[in-house]
DNA sequence: TCGGCTCACACTTTTGAATTGC
DNA sequence: AGCAATTCAAAAGTGTGAGCCG
């Protein structure tokens, strides 16, 4: 599976020519970036992946991790993951598929993990996969431990960013590109709805090893909370059977992932299971002059993700962060459902619009003409990144501020306790859960509703400074 | 009434400090 | 004394299933 990748930079300068623009831009481009345990991760999207999103915080199972080359050795490099939402809509379980249940509830505030290693070198980052098995997720809120907050029900997609800064005070002048990989669309849910993923997880995940012998289960029947209800019983057995029903091949595939497969015409079924072989795909290998391609679909539509390497420069005026870029104009339709390929279906607008902060995007979902889905997120995998909410954010950085820039304290956020400072950011890794304050490695950014989607399924240039990460006003 | 969420549970793996051996 | 290997307890992570809640 290739990932979609994009290029842009925070610098306010104009866009033209930016891929071209210098030797940096050049070395940038050959960045290349793979995704481990791909096959595990297409095992799970066949089925539809659900992560388990709890209040205290949960691991991501398969966790993601990534393969990286192509970076200056000596250079250093931040390594970032956000998680974006698919589309814009809520779904809901029934009878073992996935349903539009509605509109997407408002984007809690986005949040973004910062890999503990960063920033290193670029030697770092390549020598061994970049494991970002503590990230975690939860549903609450009021979340004060740096999680990323995720909606139950709603489907999700990990962006991977990297970055090449020396800290993180540097980000904001680096060209920071992204990619991310169909196959890891997961459904965020509080229990898991699909029992093919329960015994996937339990099969794969290590803790979850006592859950597959079957005298452990039984043994975990009998609760001290309850006595047992015989009817409850009755339908909890009448649901397993459903779940063995369910099992059946013709119902396995997910109708998403048939969509998916669909849109996928120029990538090989015979891939499936395959490594693959990004050179072939990737236009920095055939030439720097291949990463000037503008895109005007998807990314994850079947051109993008033939060029999925495809970068751009774009300029990021601070000017733009004060204002929520939405992108309403061009989704008074409900987003394409995954068979639909490409999901701009007309160009976005680029132009920034002020919105409060507080406004949830009028997404014009109409989720209940959508046909039975039975994926996780179903309608919109293709469609993962134009999602008609809009994404604008700030991140809001913890840290200590350097002596040599003060003042820029004075427009973060920060979660972290002074004692953390910048030296987390240069240091070895904090463990993940340190004692004091947040967690260093989640950079917070807020936004009303995502919409950051918007920058991969169009090259316009302009549509990349509508970017959430890194947003200005916080720097 | 029902779907989604929370929590305690039993179990495993991971982590890191303490101990031991060279 | 210093380092590596081993041991072991605590912490963390896991899905389950009943009850709670809106």
């Amino acid at each position: 599976m290739q990932p979609s990748h994009d290029i842009k930079t925070n610098f306010s300068i104009p866009p033209p020519s930016t891929a071209a623009s210098g030797s940096d831009s050049f070395l940038q481009s050959s960045v290349r970036m793979t995704l481990e345990d791909s096959d595990l991760w297409k095992s799970f999207h066949e089925i539809g992946t659900e992560m388990i999103i709890t209040k205290p915080g949960r691991r991501m199972f398969p966790h993601c991790k990534i393969n990286l080359s192509g970076l200056l050795p000596y250079a250093k490099y931040i390594m970032l993951v956000d998680l974006v939402p698919v589309d814009g809509f809520r779904y809901k379980w029934n009878k073992h598929k996935w349903e539009v249940a509605g509109k997407a509830e408002p984007q809690p505030p986005c949040r973004t993990y910062l890999h503990p290693d960063s920033p290193a070198p670029g030697g770092h980052w390549m020598k061994q996969p970049v494991s970002f098995l503590k990230l975690k997720l939860t549903n609450n809120t009021l979340d004060q431990h740096g999680h990323i907050i995720l909606h139950s029900m709603h489907c999700y997609q990990p962006r991977f960013h990297i970055v090449q800064a020396d800290d993180l005070f540097s980000v904001r002048w680096s060209v920071f590109q992204t990619f991310s990989f169909s196959e890891t669309t997961f459904t965020a849910v509080t229990a898991y709805q699909n029992g093919k993923i329960t015994k996937l997880k339990i099969d794969n995940n290590p803790f979850a090893k006592g859950f597959r012998e079957q005298g452990t289960n039984m043994k975990r029947q009998r609760t001290l909370r309850t006595q047992v209800c015989p009817e409850k019983v009755q339908k909890k057995l009448n649901k397993d059977d459903e779940e063995a029903e369910e099992l059946h091949p013709a119902e396995f595939r997910r109708p998403y992932y048939e969509g998916y497969e669909d849109d996928e015409v120029g990538e090989p079924k015979t891939k499936e299971g395959c490594p693959v072989k990004e050179e072939s795909y990737s236009p920095w290998g055939a030439g720097q002059d291949h990463s000037h391609n503008i895109r005007t679909e998807s990314p994850l539509s079947t051109e993008t993700r033939e060029i999925y390497n495809t970068e751009q420069l774009v300029p990021g005026p601070a000017s733009y962060q004060p204002y929520r870029f939405h992108d309403f104009s061009k989704s008074p339709s409900p987003p394409s459902p995954p068979s639909s390929g490409s999901p701009s279906s007309g160009q976005p607008s680029f132009e920034s619009q002020p919105l409060d902060v507080a406004t949830v995007p009028d997404q014009d979902a109409k989720p209940a003409p959508l046909e039975p889905l039975s994926s996780s997120c179903p309608p919109s995998l293709p469609s993962a990144h134009h999602a008609p909410q809009d994404y604008a954010g700030v991140l809001n950085m913890a840290m200590a501020p350097p002596a040599t820039k003060p003042g820029v304290i004075s427009h973060l956020y920060n979660p972290y306790t002074t004692e953390q400072g910048l030296g987390q950011w240069n240091g070895p890794p904090h463990s993940q859960y340190g004692s004091s304050g947040y967690p260093a490695h989640h950079l917070h950014s807020e936004y009303s509703a995502q919409s950051m989607h918007h920058g991969y399924h169009h090259g316009n240039v302009a549509d990349w400074s509508q970017y959430p990460l890194f947003s200005y006003s916080c720097w």
